[in-house]
DNA sequence: CAGTATCCGCGAGGATACTG
DNA sequence: CAGTATCCTCGCGGATACTG
């Protein structure tokens, strides 16, 4: 039996849906979606990274979520692993070229968030203020 | 006090991050993200529903996460809802134009993702196998 | 350095019952 | 019809300690 730390996160159970696309919309939102695979994907879109390296990068990330996060973009194929067999260890993490496709759609939601975030930010404010009775 | 299960949807807390864009990126992405938020944007793409219209529509929702992610949409400016006095009553949620403005690299997403989901699960299934032990 | 191994709290989200 | 009000479960994710 595999321990719960190392087990890849597994997907959310996805409900049954008619439109087979929208599952498969959110089967990829659901991995890009988590807490922490949008951060370690942008790091690595300029280049291999070391863990430790992406550790320090994404402030505030513990290493069982990184491993896991890692993990899980590895079972998709969207990052590989390579091990250099040295002492002190090294493993380096690299975008495969799935991977870099997905960065695109993924850079584009993020320019659009950017772009957006005033408005978004005033949406919520208001509605906040509206419903703070 | 706001009881629990109609508050908002309170976006995870993101960890400190020294590109601020980033973290624009996972706060969209925490509120696309979630479990259901997709499926109602993509519901609504094609003009206003009614909740039970929507409940039915997106097989597998609970009436209590469908109130929850409307108004967390609704919060960010991205739905618009609107209230009928009618017996018996009626609301209609609709796309604003932020939404719509949103919906586009989802969708682009979304397109990514049935394009190249034999890969992922090919992948998945791959990992997988070779993990089995 | 790059992980494993555990323990644990909290909150997302489901099930169910009730209401204007 | 379109929600509220509660209760409860499950698993994400943090903290900490240990290892090849």
């Amino acid at each position: 039996m595999k321990p719960e730390h190392i087990r890849v996160p597994a997907l959310p159970p996805l409900p049954d849906q008619d439109h087979s696309d929208c599952r498969a919309v959110a089967s990829v939102l659901a991995r890009v979606g988590d807490k922490w695979s949008v951060f370690v994907i942008m790091m690595l879109t300029d280049g291999p990274k070391r863990f430790n390296e992406l550790k320090r990068m994404i402030n505030g990330i513990s290493q069982r979520m990184l491993t896991l996060t890692l993990r899980g973009l590895e079972r998709d194929g969207l990052v590989t692993r390579t091990v250099f067999p040295t002492i002190p260890p090294r493993v380096d993490y690299e975008l495969t070229d799935l991977g870099r496709g997905l960065a695109a759609p993924v850079k584009a939601l993020g320019e659009w968030a950017f772009a957006h975030l005033p408005e978004i930010e005033g949406a919520r404010s208001n509605f906040d203020s509206r419903n703070s009775d």
